[in-house]
DNA sequence: TAGATTGTTAATCGATTAACAATC
DNA sequence: TAGATTGTTAATCGATTAACAATC
């Protein structure tokens, strides 16, 4: 493969993959770039683009096959493989991400949960009991971690990356809103929440004056 | 003011803000466009054109004050205002969402909860008193709630975000996970969980291709 | 075949970067 | 004053859009 991807270009995959979901669930077999545009707001002319990035995956003159696409998708996104997860952090977000996501089921393996608050080791998430942090160490190395999720309170948060980074986990999820500093080899991917609600707040401002709004690609 | 600001721009405030943050609480009180730059990970050329769209917020040879500036950005992203806020779908995410997380504290005001599910109402979130979904309509309408933070089941979000269109609700906050058809006159942000899992998963992959990694400016 | 829609090349547009005069 | 750093203009780069030949 040739030249760099660009950022945009994966953030927009995602998306793709939600309208064909919908498309399938809808028991559409066969979509065309124009439809998904409609569907994802996008121009077909983007998405044509986008996925002639990473090869050809339409019909000319029938446009894409649903579960062909996704499969595709999925295939780029890394989202076919299996990845072995963990939760460090066993709040009600934590909780929520382990219990509530219909996408943890199918090909994410979840091990277990840690905590240090001794009230919540013993418990439940996930159908796995809450393990004490003490123990998360040899726990990733005896059952190669893929991923930690991570929802620690922010305070916690950079010590918590240390360690899961030296005991060998390959990327963190970051929920707890503060910038990270990622160990060398280490991949950090950050949902920050208050990012999210600053530009809904901001995007309420300029209605409010009258201006129109430009409303998100996803830059992020 | 002129021109449409971009996207871009917009989605890199709150990061400017968060390096402020860290700034402040490190008891720095100036700063140059130089570290913040290094700070965030972006340019110094990028950051005085973004803060130059808003106005003139340092100053020539001392940089800026970390104060003002933070300052100017929470006005900007309308963060200064004060936001009546409410839950819809009082499950653990919801429940993290409204506890956790710090920013809710200062001007957001949180009204109550609603749920559907029995078993939930009557309890206590965020120091509200869960009440009946039934009751949300005409709640709406008396108590001016400006945001609603969407947290229900897939299958309930849609309709969920009908009722609270029609009862006033100007902006949703969308945890659901399901694109949503925003009702005109009401702003819906989403934050996909979903999507964020599969740029890292796609990082993952690229990494073990060994390919380099552009990581991301957040398009979002 | 005719119609539709892809994959791809070329044109446009906008965003980022570089450079520098203004000025604290 | 000299040094530093802004605000801003100009240059570059990349991403989006438009167009169209290829082809199912």
């Amino acid at each position: 493969m040739e030249h760099r991807i660009s950022i945009n270009t994966v953030w927009r995959l995602p998306r793709y993959l939600r309208a064909l979901d919908k498309l399938a669930a809808d028991g559409v077999s066969s979509v065309s770039s124009g439809k998904l545009a409609s569907l994802t707001g996008l121009t077909a002319s983007t998405i044509r683009q986008d996925l002639a990035q990473y090869g050809s995956f339409g019909e000319q003159g029938h446009g894409y096959d649903v579960k062909v696409l996704r499969g595709a998708l999925m295939h780029i996104l890394g989202a076919d493989r299996n990845y072995r997860v963990i939760l460090v952090g066993a709040g009600h977000l934590g909780t929520a991400i382990i219990e509530n996501f219909s996408f943890f089921a199918q090909g994410y393996e979840f091990l277990a949960a840690f905590e240090t608050d001794p009230q919540k080791i013993g418990k439940e998430i996930g159908k796995k009991t809450v393990l004490a942090w003490q123990s998360v160490s040899s726990f990733i190395q005896e059952n190669c971690v893929d991923i930690a999720v991570l929802t620690v309170p922010r305070a916690a948060a950079q010590k918590a990356v240390r360690v899961l980074a030296e005991s060998g986990v390959k990327a963190i999820w970051n929920f707890t809103g503060t910038e990270l500093d990622a160990p060398k080899g280490t991949l950090i991917e950050s949902i920050h929440f208050a990012d999210s609600l600053l530009v809904l707040t901001h995007c309420l401002t300029l209605l409010d004056t009258n201006e129109n709004v430009e409303r998100r690609g996803l830059p992020h």
